[in-house]
DNA sequence: GTCGCTCCATTTGTATACAAAATACATAAA
DNA sequence: TTTATGTATTTTGTATACAAATGGAGCGAC
């Protein structure tokens, strides 16, 4: 009789003190708690992290492929601080990235890529109608990952990871004025309805259409926190 | 008096071991010297290249970022062998990149960028008449470098610049049969047209239209060398 | 012959030691 | 007071040493 109730085997995975040090530090840029522009201290995060400085330092030139921080010859490394330039040119290349994303999901993705897809929309609208703002943002968040994800482009799937990993905290900061919270929910809503009734050319526009929205709702918060 | 002719003033840039470790390995990757799938020898390349393993390993870690090489934990590094899909994907992608590059270079390009990206266009010409392939393939890719880079947004010229590292060994096999490179040709006429007239459409439509075709010209030359 | 085991030679991962550079500080000259 | 110069301290870059893991070669059991 097959045992249908044991735990899920899970692929052992060792990871090397380089991968997890490169998530650590990812999130902790993420999260805030590396703030944009400040200058890294290598002693006191390799300390805090309980590895040498060997695995710290390769994590540091993953993290600066990523565009993540800076390396400056002989001078440490810095959080990237993003310009306003930057931060548009992000938004404008992943508004076009994920109006592709979205086309091709629409003609490539399973159903059950479409149900599962359309699940998480429902769920992100409870949140919004709680105003529950921080889990909101990370189904948000996935949303957007899992809709490149089944688009069938694994190079698409990765550079879209890539581009919203550096525009987390400003998107973060976007949501905070509740009219641009409804505003953005009004646009995920068409979003799913193009994506139930598969409509290509619809959602790659509503997405195009949404991003560039993003764009407008944080500039202004943007600039204020300006070099 | 001023001495209006010493030698001009170069600013010293020290590179770092890992620097120049990293654009050593990328060519040797590139230029086909070290063969995708074949394993990564620490120990012959640090000695070639004069250096010990930690700048070498962290041009590793930048190389992997970048997508073109993989490290399987505790097994070695291998150059990045790309699967057809892979390939597809990279295309697929860098098609809809370079169109939005197209259409923003139109926009935002002076008139200088302009015309020097038309300049390019006509030495390829020239080239191309002479069936001059080496010459032909380096100013082809730096057209569309330099296409990314008039758009006006760095992360996409950045972004174009990675996928453009990944593809640039296929797309040399993908010009060697003579009815394909006219084919390629004839298409660059059609930009270069569309970028004297600024015609951001066309010029969108052209360069979407011209990586579609590229796919096919070399999916054939990939499936015989697969894994 | 094939499978499985043990041991050894390599290779990889990490820590540490040392060298080189940059920053901070202090002192002296204008 | 300001600027310059030299010195100490810290930080960064690189090499090396050591630990851990992998991949075979050899050998015996079946």
């Amino acid at each position: 009789m097959p045992d249908n109730h044991r735990t899920p085997i899970q692929t052992i995975q060792k990871r090397s003190l380089h991968d997890q040090a490169v998530e650590q530090i990812r999130d902790l840029i993420i999260e805030g708690h590396l703030e944009p522009g400040h200058r890294i201290d290598e002693a006191a995060l390799t300390t805090e992290l309980g590895i040498s400085r060997t695995p710290f330092r390769e994590a540091l030139r993953t993290l600066a492929a990523e565009g993540l921080i800076e390396i400056r010859p002989s001078r440490g490394s810095r959080v990237r601080k993003l310009s306003t330039e930057e931060v548009h040119g992000l938004l404008e290349l992943q508004a076009h990235l994920e109006s592709l994303a979205g086309r091709l999901a629409c003609e490539r993705a399973t159903d059950a890529e479409i149900t599962g897809l359309l699940d998480l929309h429902d769920r992100m609208i409870v949140l919004y109608e709680a105003r529950d703002r921080l889990p909101y943002y990370k189904l948000n968040q996935e949303f957007h990952t899992r809709l490149a994800e089944v688009a069938g482009n694994s190079v698409l799937a990765e550079t879209q990871r890539s581009l919203q990993a550096r525009l987390k905290r400003i998107r973060f900061i976007g949501n905070r004025r509740p009219d641009f919270w409804s505003a953005a929910v009004h646009e995920h809503a068409e979003m799913a309805e193009a994506l139930r009734a598969r409509d290509g050319s619809r959602l790659a526009e509503t997405m195009e259409r949404h991003l560039k929205n993003t764009w407008d709702r944080v500039r202004n918060v943007i600039s204020s926190e300006d070099r």
